[in-house]
DNA sequence: TGTATATGTATCAGACTGATATATTATACA
DNA sequence: TGTATAATATATCAGTCTGATACATATACA
């Protein structure tokens, strides 16, 4: 045990919501889990056959659609599985900041290189955050319509949180360039 | 190019500030680095002997120490390398939190669950937040002594701000999750 | 003297990314 | 109505990196 592939843990997790295709995982991944993870086509459709091959979901082909469209759906053992998982204690929890990391660097280049790296990542930042603020106000709205909900605020105010925190760090990382101290 | 191997660009990050050993190299990844960047030593000593094969740094035994240590100095190569990559925009800024991710899918083990993952993130952050705290002082006071202190006390500075809104979100969070609004 | 901890190098199975290939269907718009 | 473009959909793979482990020596200290 203890050994659950975070793929697999994240699937699940979407499944226990609603049926899903890979490629609309992939696209869940894409918008909803990207500001706190994130997952490629290479990992999620060798995953899906993973996890009806041990019995966590099933697969049937959308008769509907006039695609080739194959449609996963978690099974009560997957969903004793995401349990299990949800219980054990947080293994990691990872920064990986580009940013940060050539920033520290910084000195081999100089200032107007920095502030470059930093006036990009306040650009991509102010981009992001009316998503996030978007989301806040369509979740507390809809609140009482699905337990999901609540627990959708929390990570979203917790992106909106720390974006205002960057977006103040960026002006004051400016300031502190330019100006000297 | 625009090919290059995040590893190597970090060690040649270090070694441009000073000669290290594998092993110095990840205590760095362990200590300074880790609250933005992190490294094993399945990619790093790998890395150091490519850097060598390339020329972008010398490996020479130290006779002094006891021990057989390696240790490793950036060339001049490796310097444009470094400031090449320090040139490019950044590709990709990433939070991995699996405290966020479990408490996405939190509705599926309910609230109680939620908080013992919250209060261990909080726990976490508020063992962490000292020594940046501590880093930040010093750094403030030796600023003159070295041109990169700036850049380090940069990336110091963001780690503060961020983790002081983390505990307020864990504070907001607690009370959402308790106090039914 | 013993033993626990720190220093130091190295390797490998397995997880995951990023890119790419391929094909079909829906949609925009001329 | 035709057609180019975007979106939907699945799949694979070389290469990167992790996490674990193995091994050996040096140092602190009891």
């Amino acid at each position: 045990m203890a050994n659950e592939k975070k793929i697999d843990c994240v699937i699940l997790g979407l499944l226990s919501h609603e049926e899903l295709t890979g490629y609309e995982i992939k696209k869940r991944m894409d918008t909803t889990l990207k500001y706190f993870w994130s997952a490629s086509y290479g990992s999620i459709y060798p995953a899906l056959n993973d996890l009806v091959n041990r019995g966590l979901a099933t697969k049937r082909n959308d008769t509907n659609s006039k695609r080739n469209k194959q449609i996963y759906t978690i099974t009560e053992n997957g969903r004793d599985y995401l349990k299990k998982w949800l219980s054990l204690p947080i293994e990691k929890d990872e920064l990986r900041y580009e940013t940060l990391l050539k920033l520290f660097f910084g000195s081999e280049k100089g200032e107007e290189q920095a502030l470059i790296h930093i006036e990009a990542f306040e650009k991509k930042i102010k981009e992001e955050l009316p998503y996030l603020l978007h989301a806040k106000k369509i979740l507390n709205e809809k609140l009482n319509e699905d337990i999901a909900h609540k627990y959708y605020l929390l990570t979203a105010e917790f992106g909106i949180k720390t974006y205002q925190t960057y977006l103040e760090w960026c002006k004051e990382a400016r300031k502190f360039l330019v100006g000297g101290e």
